[in-house]
DNA sequence: CATGAATGAGGCTTCATTCAT
DNA sequence: AATGAATGAAGCCTCATTCAT
């Protein structure tokens, strides 16, 4: 039932989609959406819940994975992961990141919050993964973080007009980007690396 | 009088906007509006038509600029004008790229078109400044505007929470992190850069 | 609910109709309305389709009917059947003869057509019967249709003024007029008949 | 510039015409035309009186033209001016009959009371040319007045289908009619005539 | 409990109508 | 005197939301 939210969601703006369009994707109907979720912000603050979840889950999942190599880094998987997780779900990518960077002022009470929250979670991915070279302190990996998580809206687009690309090697480059961004900050002069 | 729609359209979505709230903001009344842009969506198209212009003569007008140091990178000056401009005019870049983004389907005929305008404005300027290393094709160029663009967005976004950050500063990180982009992917390995 | 549109609309002309009007004298509210109509176009168009099929059947009910008279000529029959429909059902009328007359251009798809089919029925009355005199072709039926039609529109509207007299009497007035066109038509010439 | 408005208002409803189109087809604007008539209900009135003198004219000119032969009916002469300036000036027609048959309700000062107007003419015509039988009374020069307008409507409509037809024979059918009512109304009974 | 049917509230749009030039 | 530009008022339509079944 969600799941028709979702992909309704990450179809078009929050005011094109219609509940009842909703309902007959989810095969119900509008009043059993209401009983469940009470209103049409109530079901889309359900989407934004259960998909950040979701992200939240394949971070942490990746990060605290026992099974990984040993020699990897933490921070790698981490951004690997992150990634993974926008290209193969881009529906729940566009209701978390897309819809909320849409929406101006305290529009939802979930969705300006989700943004933050993602944002969140790369920064401490990133904070606690200890990948920041001396000197750097949690702000520098916040603004790492947007950065992190731009990029990966920017390349989740291309991947629609390039399937051919391997998100393997994609990913690849933006955890070389996010290192390299590191050392630039060490040296912000400006050109070179 | 667009000026008025143009800050309205980057503070709320397309449909929380009135067309009242803006005739207000400009001064003037509804009919006014609409009897010279024709309707709310003529009214955005106008803004985001106008916003593009100003884009894309800063942008130009950067990298033609005969004022400019004669040994500074073309290449540089453009990716310092778009920051620039995407800094000092938070709004027309939300109407520009953030509305754009979230309008799904063929909503408006000039929004989805302003996004691959944009885009197709930057990969063109980092493809004609020939600043590509050997072997970078246009491919490379499409990928690395989306990135740029992205990244600029999500620096945008970090300036909001951290106005002492200077902008010039925060260029320059652009400008390396590009860079740094072009040599990751000259050899995606992954550390250092 | 479409009898009170067919009341409204006999009332008074398409756009001077409310919406919200027909909706109230219908004893529900105009949502309701628009789900089962579409638009007001649509009520409009449904309240012409109905009354028109009403007087379809009258016509033809009245020429077929098997308990009448042997003798009477069906012509006759049909022409009492149809003057009696527009004398007791004015407000039909009124919808399917007069607002089909005021819209100029191609307003409503089956507005204009209402009038046609209103005319077509009684030419085809009036041919079928085989009630004209030798040497009378269709075009001299549907000649005499418009004449018919126009006059019980011109006699409906006598009655309003004078309510004492019998519409009984007055059809057979009408009957004998078009009689009495058929026979000046087969002698023009002018004066007693 | 009245004649614009004629013009206009026999092409097309009064709600459907545009005060705007008006101007523009009088080679003029709008707040001209106000100056000149007051408001759009002025300028309807207005194109009712004049067509309505027109309509006059033609009709007392044709009856008591000393022109005319000596041994023709008045009452004919009469009906042939006024089915010849329904035929000749349709738009005049249009705006004189059908747009008012249209407007339900006291919608304009002038327009319901246009009808009654081009009415009384008729029933004028007839009553004072002294065609009426004995004991025929102004009641039924009224109805007859009626009967030979709707005739008259309907033969303008004739002859937008059917250009071949000649004005002037027809003209002799609806004179026959009228006398063939005059008539029946003698001896109601039904048939014959 | 789940649904078909109903509505209250509100938005876009359009005209008839009037000032400043 | 004649007009381009501006607006107040009002209508159609839609959608989130709720009763009776």
């Amino acid at each position: 039932m969600i799941d028709a939210a979702v992909t309704a969601f990450s179809r078009s703006d929050y005011h094109t989609v219609r509940v009842e369009q909703i309902a007959a994707a989810a095969g119900t109907s509008k009043p059993t959406m209401y009983q469940y979720l009470g209103s049409k912000e109530g079901i889309f603050n359900a989407c934004v819940r259960r998909e950040s979840e979701r992200l939240m889950i394949a971070l942490r999942t990746a990060v605290h994975d026992p099974r990984a190599a040993r020699g990897e880094d933490p921070l790698r998987r981490g951004i690997r992961a992150f990634f993974g997780f926008v290209v193969d779900n881009r529906e729940s990518w566009t209701v978390l990141y897309r819809r909320a960077a849409a929406s101006g002022g305290p529009f939802a009470t979930e969705v300006t919050r989700a943004r933050e929250r993602v944002l969140a979670e790369v920064t401490d991915l990133i904070t606690t993964c200890g990948g920041l070279p001396s000197g750097a302190r949690e702000r520098e990996a916040a603004l790492l973080a947007r950065i992190a998580v731009g990029t990966a809206d920017a390349f989740a687009d291309w991947l629609l007009d390039h399937p051919e690309e391997s998100p393997e090697v994609m990913a690849d480059h933006v955890t070389a980007l996010t290192w390299a961004h590191l050392d630039a900050h060490s040296a912000p002069a400006g050109a070179g690396a």
